[in-house]
DNA sequence: AAGTCGGGGGA
DNA sequence: TCCCCAGACTT
């Protein structure tokens, strides 16, 4: 495989599993077919690209590498190790993953399926940060002097990550069906189940956030260019979704509540959505909203300060762009969306009777 | 060395 | 529910 669709895959699939990635792929691969096209294109739709994929730093790396090997090597992957652990992005398990799978080279890699299958094969012991050296050595060291490694370096690192997401799982390994189980010192001493040991893990915190969707009026039959929009805010380019878009919200807590920055622009509450849970690694969303109307196309056309709530910049998006590849939204603000444009069947269009306002949050108490 | 960054799928 | 994942970057 060509340097291009090497760096596009990893970078995709870091921390990712490979089905979710198929189709990201092949769309990527159609919309840019090389370093150059990509280097051309707007990070904005870089971003719409990798709605829902998560760790949206990886697209922006990714936008930033396509530009530096245009730019800075003259369109062509440098082999180099160095080289390529200065482009943004490729970090030492890509570097070892672009130059076996996609040069070719006796490059060692590692990435947690390999740390799993060395450290059981080797009975290594120790933390995480203690592991890394002795994992590489172990890695490098196998590329020369193993002799099917060092005939084929790419499918032999293939075959080590392979191995670990299938046979050497991370819980209740299928040693009967390994081809290492004869050498791995693991298995000998019966510590199988407790190499490589668990991890705890921090538990996640509660965020409680509200958003508000606000809805430009319906279109007057003449076309108006102003209707039908949805009001969007940018994210600041650090921290979590960055440089996404999103209905403006507002966490508790935030000096500005959304409650109070609504009623300042004289949105109208039409309806409340369904609550919804947005669960990240390290924190879980509990989500309100409400879809607001703007009062006319006048305050449409004016201009919209979302700074308040930390946002960069603002735009009216036409709602059939917001859905599509052209605007760059996290996943939550996709489903905001999605369930602002449900045609409110549950809510009855804030008209309904009061069993209609059931779908709450449960009450902290 | 620790914290941060998304999301989905399987046990 | 919990756990894990073809990691990299910042502090």
């Amino acid at each position: 495989m060509d340097g291009y669709s090497v760096v596009v895959s990893e970078l995709m699939l870091q921390q990712t599993r490979v089905d979710t990635v198929l189709d990201y792929f092949k769309r990527w691969k159609a919309r840019w077919p090389g370093w150059p096209e990509l280097a051309a294109a707007e990070l904005d739709e870089v971003l719409a690209q990798w709605t829902g994929l998560g760790y949206y730093n990886r697209a922006r790396n990714l936008h930033r590498t396509a530009i530096a090997v245009v730019q800075q090597h003259g369109g062509q992957l440098p082999h180099d190790a160095a080289q390529l652990g200065a482009l943004p992005g490729l970090g030492p398990y890509t570097v070892g993953a672009v130059r076996s799978l996609a040069f070719g080279l006796p490059a060692a890699l590692v990435d947690g399926n390999v740390a799993r299958v060395l450290t059981r094969w080797h009975a290594l012991v120790g933390d995480g940060g203690t592991l890394i050296k002795p994992l590489w050595q172990k890695a490098e060291l196998e590329l020369e002097v193993s002799g099917p490694a060092r005939a084929d370096p790419a499918s032999w690192n293939q075959a080590l990550m392979e191995l670990g997401a299938t046979v050497c799982s991370p819980r209740k390994p299928q040693c009967a069906a390994c081809p290492v189980a004869q050498h791995c010192l693991a298995l000998a001493q019966g510590l199988q189940d407790s190499i490589p040991p668990v991890k705890q893990r921090a538990a996640s915190a509660e965020v409680q956030a509200h958003y508000a969707v606000v809805l430009s009026p319906a279109s007057s039959g003449l076309g108006d260019p102003l209707a039908d929009r949805v009001l969007l805010g940018q994210r600041p380019p650090t921290g979590r979704w960055a440089g996404l878009w999103e209905p403006p919200g507002a966490e508790q807590g935030d000096p500005q509540t959304l409650q109070q920055w609504a009623k300042a622009q004289g949105w109208q509450p039409l309806r409340d959505l369904p609550a919804l849970q947005h669960v990240l690694t390290h924190r879980k969303y509990a989500v309100t909203a409400g879809v607001y109307a703007a009062a006319d196309l006048g305050t449409v056309s004016a201009e919209v300060d979302l700074q308040p709530l930390g946002y960069v910049a603002a735009r009216w998006q036409p709602l059939g762009q917001a859905l599509g590849a052209v605007t760059g939204l996290s996943r939550l603000g996709q489903r905001l969306l999605e369930a602002a444009l449900q045609p409110a069947a549950e809510d009855g269009q804030g008209s309904g009777p009061a069993t209609t306002k059931r779908r709450r949050p449960p009450s902290p108490a």
